[in-house]
DNA sequence: TTTATATTTCTAGATTTATAGAAATAACGG
DNA sequence: CCGTTATTTCTATAAATCTAGAAATATAAA
């Protein structure tokens, strides 16, 4: 089946992109706090520069487990509860 | 708190191991099929060495998700359904 | 004991990933 | 327009990961 070889793909994303110790608490950041926006995770996270959070942010993003709504220059970020219901509701706990 | 850190260092381990097409895989085709040994699960992928499957079932056991039995020469894995129903449910789907 | 089979460990090469500084882009306020 | 702030892209480097062949280990069977 396609769908389900999509799908497979979609999760090896997820799960790569949760595999990473700063990913992974900017995972469960965001689902404590909704639309937090780079700086502010920057500043709750110990030494990441920006260009590094903005890679990691890219990946979260890119699988489908982060939504983010540009306002100004910010750009907030919150979690994209269907995705992670479906791969790791663990997040959500 | 010193528990929660610990859970989230296994949670980078589990879903690192998940992040990974084979080993994904591997996982699912352990869900549908218990107690599978390495050259079982060897002739249900295409081509891969015996040495590569070996360290992907490593890493799948060290992070507590597959469990194992020996039996003579042979290893059989199953999946840990409480770590997979914790971390990643997707799997038993 | 010898042989065969199952799996792991060692080793090495190729690829990917994480990281951050510097430069670039974008949008706001004065 | 200019300066400031937020974020990304570029570039490079160091570290981690994937892969598989070869050698080693372990167990069973002949």
């Amino acid at each position: 089946m396609h769908g389900d070889n999509e799908e497979l793909q979609q999760a090896v994303k997820v799960y790569k992109a949760l595999g990473e110790p700063t990913r992974l608490k900017v995972a469960r950041l965001l689902t404590e706090e909704r639309n937090l926006c780079c700086s502010d995770i920057q500043s709750k996270l110990e030494s990441v520069a920006g260009s590094t959070l903005s890679h990691h942010l890219k990946q979260l993003t890119d699988c489908g487990l982060l939504n983010l709504r540009k306002e100004g220059t910010f750009i907030y970020y919150s979690v994209n509860r269907d995705v992670a219901e479906k791969y790791a509701p663990y997040l959500l706990n």
